[in-house]
RNA sequence: GCCCUCGUAGCUCAGUCGGAUAGAGCGACCGCCUCCUAAGCGGUAGGCCACAGGUUCGAUUCCUGUCGAGGGCGCCA
């Protein structure tokens, strides 16, 4: 049982006793960044004083008194301080419950929630154009994405991940005629792409092929290799076109039409989005018959709540002025526009040796997502992706990601999960045994390291809930680094077996390692990074 | 003009439902390998949390405004 539920629990049955009936619904507990005031503080006394008429000091010392008399378990003492905090310090054991806690659950199930019970979740991401390769910016959206339906996944969501290929329209046509022109020898037409890639492509591109259909094929095999090298898989590629032909544009269109959410004007055809967010009305078909890129999107969005609760997409900062005609265009086909949660990604800026490199298509000048991989190698990538929030800008630098590796901090993390591995394999080649966690003396894991540690852990399944809901796969990374640090510090300090090292401590240390290492296999595969079990670093001028 | 995100140490960034003395990495400087991997550990230096108001017991956090950076406001996709 976590020891807040224990604390929380007596703090409200005290509470009572003192004439608060009925207690406050929520009763915050929080580790002081202080360690003065003790292991646990409550500001119940401060929050529910304005509500009751009592002096919040007052308040808080009757409260401290209430639980003295009967003190919750762990707790050692109980004390007032400042404005009418009540600070509780606990024995070590709260600590060595939260290991077995971890040890019980293992890696699959600690941090494990179900909060999701079962809803079907959809994220869709990366969705880029059919048109080429995947560039750098691409990443931030594909690792975000995927890390992301990580998350619900544990957080016991049913997760779709899905990739909306714009398969027609005039990109792909004059993507189509880029190749086309250069194949024959030409330069490609006004208007479209330029880049290098289109060279090497119409190289490639058999005679008397559809340059439209084989360059499709081309580019989609291409990103979906690219992806496939950061361990991103996606659950279904949805197909525009495919919405052509099933009719499920033109159902949308009378869907809209008897929901009068669409009206005629200036011979187009316009959807009535205004008044739910957005500003102003926009076209879903033109006065030359033609759709807008809008049309397949709502049709396709409406397909999306066929297949699923809760609807959540990755767009970049370029986009977000489209979330308010979709999530108007959803509440006029009857759902929920709060079920549609779309995320926006921040532009990444890329570097060279702090020379920013421009990311564009059009001009041809952009670096492919693979040259990243190929540079970074995908954990760096992955988990340089996915140190900022999303909500910050990103200078990625593939030189420092690349070439700095000694100040990364994928290594960092990855060479603590390495440290765990080479412990546990020393002893077993010493022969040490770990009998069952309930055999061993927990009680023995009292060195400020080994707290640390412990309290880090502890930390963990508030971090990917929080994670999850805040859709902030960041705060994962941010974890894992403290806890690595943790461990590399307790390593330094606290040996786990050897001369003068109790049998007892030694056992009581594998366990804790143990709890360490299911702590970092968990939060590394939710950032889709891969926990190595030994890393060596090549040394200069060695193979 | 309107909308979104950001502004925190020299640099890159964290900072929980508002909480007590605001953190990390890098860079700088000084130390630590008879020892489970030194891709490690410890220490020092470095802050008007952009600015001004407001809300309250309390604001880096919430609200308003100003300034600055990036992005978006098409019968383009």
């Amino acid at each position: 049982m976590d020891v807040r539920d224990i604390l929380i629990e007596s703090v409200r049955s005290a509470l009572v006793d003192l004439g608060i009936d009925p207690p406050p619904a929520e009763v915050s507990l929080e580790r002081p960044a202080n360690p003065e005031h003790g292991d646990w503080s409550t500001n119940v006394a401060l929050a529910s004083a304005s509500a009751t008429g009592r002096n919040p000091r007052e308040l808080g010392t009757a409260l401290a008194e209430a639980l003295e008399a009967s003190p919750p378990a762990h707790v050692t003492a109980i004390d007032v301080a400042g404005p009418g905090f009540v600070n509780f310090r606990l024995a070590d054991s709260w600590l060595h419950d939260v290991l077995v806690d971890v040890v019980s659950a293992g890696s699959d199930a600690w941090a494990a929630h179900d909060v999701g019970s079962g809803r079907s979740v959809m994220v869709e991401f990366v969705s880029a154009n059919p048109t080429g390769p995947l560039h750098a910016g691409h990443g931030r959206g594909a690792c975000y994405g995927d890390s992301l339906a990580r998350l619900y996944q544990r957080c016991g969501h049913e997760v779709t991940r899905e990739f909306y290929i714009n398969d027609r329209g005039t990109q792909m046509q004059l993507f189509a005629d880029s190749l086309a022109a250069v194949a024959a020898g030409s330069e490609p037409p006004e208007g479209g792409y330029h880049g290098h890639y289109i060279r090497e492509w119409a190289g490639e591109m058999p005679e008397g092929v559809d340059p439209l259909e084989w360059g499709y094929e081309r580019a989609l095999a291409d990103q979906r290799r690219v992806l496939e090298s950061l361990d991103i898989h996606f659950d279904s590629w949805f197909s525009e076109r495919s919405m052509i032909e099933s009719g499920a544009i033109d159902e949308v269109m009378s869907d809209l039409r008897s929901q009068n959410a669409v009206y005629e004007d200036d011979g187009a055809t316009w959807l009535r989005s205004s008044g739910h967010g957005d500003d102003k009305d926009r076209v879903l078909v033109k006065s030359d018959g033609q759709f807008t890129y809008l049309l397949p999107d709502v049709a396709y969005h409406r397909d999306k709540f066929q297949r699923a609760d809760r609807l959540v997409n990755v767009w970049g900062a370029d986009h977000h002025g489209y979330v308010a005609r979709m999530q108007s265009a959803m509440h006029a086909l009857g759902h929920d526009p709060s079920e549609l949660q779309v995320a926006i990604t921040q532009m990444v800026s890329l570097r060279r040796g702090g020379e920013e490199v421009r990311l564009s298509k059009r001009t041809g000048e952009m670096v492919e997502l693979a040259e990243v991989v190929d540079e970074v190698g995908a954990d760096a990538a992955r988990f340089t992706y996915l140190l900022l929030s999303v909500d910050s800008q990103q200078a990625f630098d593939l030189d420092l990601v690349a070439s700095q590796v000694n100040e990364n901090p994928v290594f960092y993390v990855q060479y603590a999960h390495a440290r765990i591995h080479s412990i546990v394999a020393r002893a077993a080649h010493a022969g040490i045994e770990r009998p069952p966690i309930d055999r061993v003396d927990l009680s023995l894991l009292g060195h400020q390291r080994e707290l640390a540690l412990l309290r880090a852990l502890h930390e963990l399944p508030d971090t990917v809930l929080r994670a999850c809901s805040e859709q902030a796969p960041h705060q994962v990374t941010t974890w894992v680094r403290d806890m690595a640090a943790a461990f590399h510090g307790f390593y330094h300090d606290c040996r786990v077996m050897g001369d003068g090292i109790d049998k007892g401590l030694s056992q009581a240390r594998l366990w804790l390692v143990e709890g360490v290492r299911i702590g970092l296999v968990v939060a590394l595969d939710l950032l889709g990074v891969s926990a190595p079990e030994e890393m060596w670093r090549e040394e200069e001028g060695e193979a």
